[in-house]
DNA sequence: GTGGTCTAGACCACG
DNA sequence: GTGGTCTAGACCACA
């Protein structure tokens, strides 16, 4: 598993969203431990090459959603009890990802079997145990 | 796999491109012989109730890609050979969109089986048969 | 100089066009002799791989131009006397034709010397003799 | 070498591809810098008085033909490295361009001071200096 | 502000 | 009939 933020700005997915995930993924893999502090928007946006406003867009749907808190004056922080999706969001937050995977792999004339197959490599690449990763 | 075209325009991905993707994925199932007519880009725009020249760039772009042939005034067909993608192409567009999935999955806190299960209800509402389809 | 003829159905320049332009040419070279029968409609299509009706509208504006000659129930001939285009259309057709070229070799970066010294060898190509071929 | 854009709409050429090789060409010329910005594409359409969509078409062939760059919500840019013909592909294109005046020229009975004579007044329209722009 | 998508409809060239 | 081009204008996503 990655544990620093890397966005494509070639990809389709919108940057601001590519930050969002990373940082959604960075917390729930303890990369980012609850309490501590996030780097500030500009500093990120100057790692990243992206306009800051990208970042600040991306911080504030995380602060929205309780990943994140603001201190005025301080900086954001990592909440301390960063809140799970509610079941049914995260159910079409998956199906949404395996529509695109499945239609992706049609497209390409891959069958079932390879298709999950090769997930299976981009799991265990994760550094997933075939479980949870 | 489907043997007819469908869009939603609702979607996120351009309508345009769901056609593309759609012939390419006929094309390659066979459903769409080598060298055989596509329905007319009037035709196909009236069927999916969408604007012809959203149908005409999809096409514009499949004959750009080769896969299909547009003969002035006579109609669009589909290319003698349409191009396949090297193995290893093909093989690596794979393991990217598996890589997302992957990454995507991993955020939402899904394990692996989750993941797969939720990929071969996406695969057979693409009208697969849990196999090559 | 090619002494049949060949059209490229991908050419940016429509086939009937093709046609024309080559009729008038192989006539000005003497390939298609004066009072001579040209090929059929129907033979000429077989032959190009191409629409009946496209050589058939060639054929009906060589004749307008006088270039032509239909006899029906016999078939179609080389006019005795071809005439000369006018000096004013002339002019503009050739120039349209360097407008073209200019154009072509400007994109590609070329300066005017390498432009001309690739039309001289073309123009060897086609049989000339450094002047009129 | 023009240093500005302009099109003919009454062209039989189109108007997108009018511009598509303008921008080409002045890129080639060094008129517009590696990784500086073109204008956008609202603004060139109201200069050239042309629709937004036609300047957006030729961009985006550009781009998808790597010599543009378009940063999503930035703008569009010179690519820093702009592909450039291989010497023989350059060569070859130059002489189709000059195979195709030549026979146009040969059609039409000029003789070959006649149509280099027309060339050099088309390439001086062209904004050209005689030698390399 | 930027570019991207889509619609509705006109007009043209070609076969 | 076919596809291609262009316009006018709306709406969206992104930075």
């Amino acid at each position: 598993m990655q544990r620093k933020l890397v966005v494509n700005p070639s990809d389709a997915v919108p940057v601001w969203k590519q930050i969002e995930e990373g940082v959604r993924r960075l917390v729930a893999a303890g990369a980012m431990a609850r309490g501590a502090p996030v780097p500030s928007v500009r500093e990120l946006a100057k790692d990243l090459r992206v306009n800051p406003a990208t970042v600040a867009k991306a911080y504030r749907r995380l602060a929205d959603a309780g990943v994140l808190k603001v201190r005025r004056g301080e900086g954001t922080f990592v909440e301390d009890n960063p809140p799970v999706l509610r079941k049914s969001e995260r159910r079409s937050a998956l199906r949404e990802g395996a529509d695109r995977y499945a239609t992706h792999a049609a497209t390409l004339g891959a069958d079932r079997d390879e298709a999950v197959k090769e997930f299976d490599t981009a799991w265990k690449d994760l550094g997933g145990d075939g479980g949870r990763p």
